[in-house]
DNA sequence: TTGGCGAATGCACTTGTGTGCAAGCGTCAA
DNA sequence: TTGACGCTTGCACACAAGTGCATTCGCCAA
């Protein structure tokens, strides 16, 4: 049976003649070493291939191990937001596992139970619904847990999210300018946080205000779904002049059915406003008015957490939505 | 300073009444342990929170760790490749880091010098351009080295990588038969051995039969890059009416340039093949015709490469991409 | 020559696990 | 009653690192 062989501290001692403190101590920064064994250390090492085994470090101090726990990855907003996370965390010299969940809590819970048998110092949540005992598992553990754009505020945990109350305030506001008078909201049936909020603050405000809006709820938060949406809601008569899709994936799909099968031209006969700012967003097939989220900003404040580890360990931050003005809304007309 | 106080065997053990190796047993497969002792220490493993440390137990046997070495994770294909791999390995027991990596070869050495300190059993390459001589440090360490779509043919590694010659050959197939005279082809400036093959063969067996095709090279793999390549393309007089982009990405950016700003019909005026389906190609503003990657089949295959070990290590599997047929191309039409 | 001092080095212990080996214990048959 | 046998269990070691402590070595000054 081939043993795996790997090559230890201890193989590099004897050939390089010292002891294997020795050798601990040359890639130890500060440790005293001198001149001359450190050389036949470094000798030895780089003839033998010798790399320091950080999980047995790992066993004593910490393990310099995230775990990053993500659905839904192949969406772009998703994409994105794994890249992000792992170049910054990469940066500054953590090692980050990915877990890969299906919504489904079962799969979710196995993941996370990973995340303790590694000891990873941090789990960061970026979607998926862990139950809130395995969270408490993890923080009793000792790690650290971060959670991103989901409402589950839990004692010990640190939590991101982006001010979704200020997009669907900005979002109505942005129809309203563009002088639209039947509004129209198409949302997912996953039922996030995220999504709920951006959904209650749209219609609750527009209704204060006397508007009508009409809630179309799709499937989950795909391309098809928008364009299902699109179908039911020109299907009708009297179809809405602008409409909030709570994400872009939505918008786009809703912006191809609505031309193509309804004939309706963007943004003439109808305003659009997404939210995520995918890639896509930009193509100029859409043109999407939308809101970025500050990915890059947010990677950077989980990665301060980290680090900072003794930091207040229990707060929450709010992330102002980037408003991104392109052409799937009329631009501002007069208000008479 | 909080000591990141993990429960470890010992405290199970203590609180169960019983010595380590019970408690060690009790959480090995075929192990001998008394039902009743096993019942006592589950229950002192529940109520103190304990789960067993794989890092320890890596460092006697395998780690169970895969690196996943990948680029450009948001491009779209990526994401896939990315979220199936880690799906697939998963479920096969596996954990899996992600080494994000710039293109550029420093950084890629960096992150592959991680994978070595993790112990990681094996090496996923599914981009980036590690140089030879670390991939041959990792197999120095006993790690198994598969590579996709790349064409370094190392010794001791294994290789899977899609058909890309048969591609080419479909695509001037299709575009032929639906009676394209001018032909075209785009490609990027990225130059991997995968695209580099797909315009070889295209423009061979092209130019074989005595048909002109105009090439264009643009930048990196992007949609910005198809776009560019649409207006040199259609700028000058006798634009072609069939091309073949060697990747979704930039058939996408070239569609819309070459309807938007030179008013040309898909596929009435002209016909696009692109490579990937990725999920926007079956949009409603592209319908594509494209050819798939068997994503799914070559990661079961990876994941019988990683279980089986001991297989023949050093092979190379070609997968068929699976031409996928949309409106971008003209339906056959007779050959006079 | 000797005492003192600082740098370098090795010993031994720590971390958390799996496992070979031998001892212990209980049961059953002769 | 005793020997044999099989299931449990604990001891001790291995794995690969980091580090406190004591020892050694070299050098310098008195």
């Amino acid at each position: 049976m081939k043993t795996r062989s790997f090559v230890s501290a201890r193989m590099v001692a004897e050939r390089a003649g010292v002891s294997r403190s020795a050798v601990s101590r040359t890639f130890t920064d500060g440790a005293s070493v001198s001149e001359e064994t450190r050389r036949k250390v470094l000798d030895a090492a780089g003839a033998l291939g010798y790399h320091v085994n950080h999980l047995a470090r790992g066993l004593r101090e910490r393990s310099n191990i995230v775990c990053l726990v993500v659905s839904n990855m192949t969406t772009p907003i998703r994409a994105r937001m794994v890249d992000i996370m792992t170049r910054q965390l990469q940066a500054s010299g953590w090692i980050t596992m990915v877990i890969n969940t299906e919504t489904d809590t079962e799969s979710v819970s196995k993941a996370l139970r990973q995340t303790l048998n590694y000891r990873a110092d941090a789990t960061v949540v970026l979607s998926g619904t862990p139950s809130a005992s395995l969270i408490e598992a993890c923080l009793a553990n000792g790690q650290q847990v971060v959670l991103i754009n989901r409402d589950d505020r839990l004692k010990g945990s640190s939590t991101l999210a982006v001010d979704n109350s200020l997009a669907g305030r900005e979002a109505l506001f942005l129809l309203q300018r563009a002088g639209c008078k039947r509004l129209g909201l198409v949302t997912s049936n996953a039922q996030t946080a995220s999504l709920v909020e951006r959904e209650r603050v749209f219609v609750d405000i527009a209704r204060a205000q006397g508007l009508n809006v009409t809630v179309t709820m799709a499937g989950p938060t795909t391309y098809e779904s928008g364009a299902d949406a699109a179908r039911r809601l020109f299907g009708r008569s009297n179809g809405p002049d602008g409409v909030f899709c709570v994400t872009d994936l939505l918008a786009l799909g809703f912006m191809d059915v609505a031309r193509d099968e309804f004939g309706l031209r963007i943004p003439e006969d109808l305003c659009v406003v997404g939210f995520d700012d995918i890639e896509q967003a930009d193509w100029r097939a859409y043109q999407l008015t939308t809101f970025a989220q500050p990915l890059e900003a947010m990677a950077t404040h989980v990665v301060d957490l980290l680090n900072d580890s003794e930091g207040a360990s229990s707060d929450r931050k709010l992330f102002e939505p980037i408003p991104i003005w392109r052409r799937s809304v009329r631009p501002g007309v007069k208000t008479d």
